[in-house]
DNA sequence: GAGAATATAAGTGTAATCACCTAGTAAATA
DNA sequence: TATTTACTAGGTGATTACACTTATATTCTC
């Protein structure tokens, strides 16, 4: 029987340590390579083959949901599970929406990842017990979500996210090369579709589970 | 060779699990207990007596602190090795304060967890690499730091919570009948006693699962 | 009583946010 | 092809936040 070839992409050293550790205890599977960001993920990929690739998605959701389309052009046969540490909706929709084929959160059970990466790698789809109890039917076809005045852009959730962490206008100009102008005008957009009158309300409503969900992408 | 009996206090059900699994799976190691919440990881520790605690404060960091407070009481025997994802000096200084014996980071690597196990077991301090980085020097006696340097008065927590709310300066001292520059005064001192950088970051500190204000800081 | 902590609030200045405007390019869509 | 949407980015001006200083009255504690 040969071992499952597995691609971790996880953001922090630890977790992706003791994932690395565990699975390659189990005799059914084998980490080929571990990254700490999924736009390097991609990059491994289109070269290793993995046959599965654990995806975290929890920093940086929208890298995460790039990366996974990505990956479906370079390496197809590379079966993608988002990991988060959240049981967001809108991000299990999304990541599947990009072609995942499972989707975990962190309070999975041990068992849950095993069986999620034998579950797609056998060609089927997966998704947790706490997202299953939340309704999500992996059997429905992709819902069409109605564009509206609530929907946010890619680039302005990725901009509402570096806004969540504290940055200001100025740093997140640099980290992302663009202007500051630019920006700006994202920040007022984001706060004009979400009706909140400044960052603060914008912060408080992403932090609020329901808010987030409801209002954000 | 005695192995070290070890409490694992974690509130991602995958990780715990994860950690449970490969310290089991090191002959130095046996996890005795593990749990989702600090409070009942002072409960456990009462009764099992565990030599090493990992307590992880990444969600509830005041509810971490106090945990480990309380824990040095009920088993002053148990060392406790604070976890988070983030290396902020605050929740450093704090947990060492609170009377832990050693702190790592998720970017730590898994023998650096090891070694921060059996360094506290053998009666020493630790710190990740990481947090070595950033200049903290384990050897130095603990700074004292001005008396309530993190705890906030009656009106800096009503002001905060009013923060959270979206409110400006203006609207807080119409709500409280006093002056703005009253407000901005006890803002300026929120943001230096929970030394983050400016409000947005403070609302992500008080919106970290359980919040401050319950705890008083 | 002396000292510390708290709450109050003024001034001064810098930096950041926010509102509103125009406007070009590229990509997707009708 | 024409239109729309997304992303880009500049200008202007008002408002707000933040840093730092000084100062007074009160309350609590040593």
């Amino acid at each position: 029987m040969e071992k499952i070839r597995i691609l971790i992409a996880e953001d922090h050293k630890l977790i992706r340590e003791t994932w690395t550790f565990i699975l390659n205890n189990d005799s059914r599977f084998s980490v080929v390579a571990s990254c700490s960001d999924s736009g390097e993920a991609v990059e491994i990929a289109a070269v290793r083959k993995p046959e599965v690739v654990l995806m975290d998605i929890n920093m940086m959701p929208l890298n995460g949901f790039e990366a996974t389309a990505k990956l479906a052009t370079v390496s197809p046969e590379s079966k993608v599970i988002g990991l988060s540490f959240y049981s967001e909706m809108l991000f299990v929709k999304k990541m599947f929406s990009a072609g995942a084929k499972g989707y975990i959160t962190k309070n999975s059970s041990r068992e849950e990842m095993y069986e999620a990466i034998l579950a797609v790698h056998a060609g089927g789809l997966f998704v947790c017990e706490e997202i299953r109890a939340q309704g999500f039917d992996i059997t429905l076809p992709p819902v069409n979500e109605p564009a509206n005045a609530f929907s946010l852009t890619n680039k302005e959730i990725q901009i509402s996210q570096c806004i969540r962490q504290g940055l200001r206008s100025k740093e997140i100009a640099d980290k992302l090369n663009i202007s500051i102008k630019t920006v700006e005008a994202h920040r007022h957009n984001i706060l004009r579709k979400l009706q909140v009158k400044n960052s603060i309300s914008l912060v408080s409503l992403m932090n609020s589970k329901n808010g987030y969900v409801k209002y954000s992408f």
